[in-house]
DNA sequence: GACTACATACCGACCAGTTGGTATGTAATT
DNA sequence: AATTACATACCAACTGGTCGGTATGTAGTC
């Protein structure tokens, strides 16, 4: 389909991947990207007409990373569906291996700073984190259904995305720190909130 | 005690809280932060030694700001320690009025930027954090005494660390939606979470 | 209270290096 | 020959930071 097929670009987007996630978006320039990369400006502004579309990219690309990442894990593998939203949640603990922007969220870090200066780079950001707190709803809604929650104060769509503000949080936290005991600690009450969520009676909503 | 008053520096603290919350350190130039506070860049490198000295002394303005803000809260009023603890969590919800870059973290923003390339700004950004969970932490010790909560499998202080945690991912969430409801649904989580915590019978850690 | 000595607060022109972006060329594939 | 995938050279604007200078104060001395 092409007439050599495209290395650069490839190379540009897992560059920034591991080089954004350490030093954030604005701060990276092309240049750096570039080095990083093994390719020269001219391939840069050939694949992406600005340093604002290669940030779109990213946040995709790292959607496809991160969906293959999870559509692959074990955690599906369980009967129950309460399991696996607390095998979700273990998986992700498990994650937290390495250094910092090994296990860091691009997109979380990108959207901070670039929510008002950069509009298609916060919606692609904001698809990404969406994306996949929606796969958590099906199993989320399932638990609920199954124990016949109605009434309960909470929708499933917002647990999930609770889940996602826990690990964006956890993120913040651990980088301040420069310890990732922080973001565990973090994890662990949120599993053992909906641990709680689903082992207690229903409450009334207020 | 000073020849005069220095006002420069003042109006360079309070023009970084705003443009640095909106858009980022790195994203925000010296040039442009001497722009909005009406001073000149002689100023600026008069009172700073650096922009990274400003980004310190930013992070330091702030916890003034907030200790300020939080030390004059009502929440301290209530007799019950654990009703105190949840009255900060409402008291948390409410400040989340107006733009999203007016209630917004400024540490929680710029350490994101700044963890790796940038280590006096992250140091400044974690004792922040860290500074303003510890105060709740009497308060939930207080609660978990009253109640006899010894090897509950979590400590005051780990709790009092997931607050922020879930706030500060809060903030990630609503910038990336462009909308507080995310943020307000994910503080009701926390409560919850909380008031479970404290209303269901000690579990043996496992 | 006038003079000296000095400190602080601030100004704005200037600098070298970097920024994102462009214009043009070339080599391989179809 | 046309298209794609790069490479090289280059640019105007902007970057953080410097520097000589000025205006305005305070403190001590006489």
């Amino acid at each position: 389909m092409q007439a050599r097929p495209s290395q650069a670009r490839e190379k540009l987007l897992t560059s920034a991947l591991s080089v954004i996630r350490a030093k954030g978006f604005s701060a990276t320039s092309v240049d750096e990207l570039c080095a990083n990369a093994g390719v020269t400006k001219g391939a840069f502004f050939h694949h992406f007409t600005s340093k604002e579309a290669l940030g779109v990219a990213a946040a995709d690309y790292w959607s496809e990373f991160t969906g293959a990442l999870f559509a692959a894990a074990p955690y599906h593998d369980l009967a129950d569906p309460l399991d696996r939203v607390l095998a979700y949640i273990d998986f992700r603990r498990q994650l937290l291996a390495g250094e910092l922007p090994d296990y860091t969220c691009l997109v979380g870090t990108m959207v901070q700073e670039t929510y008002l200066t950069a509009p298609q780079i916060r919606d692609a950001c904001h698809a990404s984190i969406e994306g996949h707190a929606l796969t958590l709803v099906p199993d989320i809604q399932a638990a609920m259904d199954a124990r016949g929650m109605r009434d309960a104060g909470w929708t499933a769509e917002s647990l999930a995305l609770h889940t996602q503000v826990v690990l964006q949080g956890a993120f913040v936290l651990a980088k301040a720190r420069d310890s990732v005991s922080v973001a565990i600690d973090s994890i662990n009450h949120l599993k053992r909130y909906v641990t709680l969520l689903f082992s207690h009676p229903v409450e009334k909503a207020a």
